[in-house]
DNA sequence: CAAAAATAATGCATATATGCGTCTATTAAA
DNA sequence: TTTAATAGACGCATATATGCATTATTTTTG
């Protein structure tokens, strides 16, 4: 988390949920419930505020409907 | 972490990394020196027992010379 | 077999992800 | 502008991932 190179990562990958939730017409509130997890969870992933987990990550991408690899489908530089 | 879905990813991505491993012929002192990250956790996450994060996983697979994604490459049941 | 290497297991401290609630800010709609 | 919907931004408590050290166990190797 301390690291450029992560902070590059986790903000690449909440931007990437943003994308996919916006695709999808959810609102956050919806992929919370969805997902089962709080919104302000939801708010933080997709700021980059915070190193989700691999089974945070995963209920999301079921929530999306997207598979899991495809959640962290993109070069981090 | 605590329902079964979860306990069964987290024993997949254990269970994946260990063979990737093996694969490039890593121990995993090896693999924890390239990774950055303590021998100890290598061993819990292949075991299964922690919920590791994006980050972990993602130097992880930096290690391992593989992209992210195919860490996390495999359905779960 | 014995010795060495690799892995597992454990204890403990610390950092932080998560969960929950509340409030504010922003945006969109009317 | 007012209202409603959405997102952002907090604070705080708890759970747990991580980091580090050490010991035990298993596996490999000679």
């Amino acid at each position: 988390m301390i690291n450029i190179k992560n902070r590059k990562l986790i903000k690449a990958i909440g931007n990437h949920i943003r994308s996919l939730r916006i695709e999808k017409g959810l609102s956050q509130e919806q992929l919370a419930n969805e997902a089962d997890i709080p919104l302000s969870q939801i708010g933080r992933i997709e700021r980059g505020e915070t190193n989700p987990t691999v089974s945070t990550l995963f209920v999301i991408s079921e929530a999306l409907g997207v598979e899991l690899k495809r959640i962290v489908d993109f070069k981090v530089k």
